[in-house]
DNA sequence: CCTGAAAGTCAGGTTTGCTTGACTTCTGTC
DNA sequence: GACAGAAGTCAAGCAAACCTGACTTTCAGG
């Protein structure tokens, strides 16, 4: 999983802190996303998007980890 | 947070072992989303999105648990 | 060079997403 | 009414998503 969020908060010009504090997780949080270490809750991730006005998919793009999924 | 997801499960005949299978969880997880028990993780949510085609956001719905959220 | 703010990291703990396995309830069909 | 398949539920357990608190690294300005 990739994410914009980086991206998008450099963008808004706001600290880690800042943004862990608008959507009500910690910093730790915040940075633990940008840096890969794990993926955010699908709540996080709807009040993230919602922030930056933007569909979660265009945030958080999953479309590299295609497995079995017959279509 | 309510979900469109049993409706899209039933318009598409599918039973929750078999959505469940798709999707690559158990018949039990589908089935806990659908109550209500609890929440799917985003990559989880990205596949369901993905499988019914439709936009995560579509499918859950957050926008009733609006907190402290200054815009 | 110093300082301070921001970012990054680690340990330890709690909560939640999800598993398997087993059991019960509901719904239809014969 | 019996049977089967689908849905619902529970317990026990593991992993991931958070938390707090503390520490180190990076880097721009004075």
């Amino acid at each position: 999983m990739k994410s914009r969020l980086k991206l998008l908060r450099a963008e808004h010009g706001l600290t880690q802190a800042d943004l862990g504090e608008r959507v009500g997780v910690s910093r730790q949080a915040i940075n633990a996303i940008e840096t890969g270490k794990f993926e955010p809750s699908l709540g996080l991730a709807w009040r993230l998007a919602r922030h930056f006005g933007h569909p979660i998919e265009q945030i958080f793009d999953f479309s590299d980890e295609l497995e079995g999924e017959q279509p």
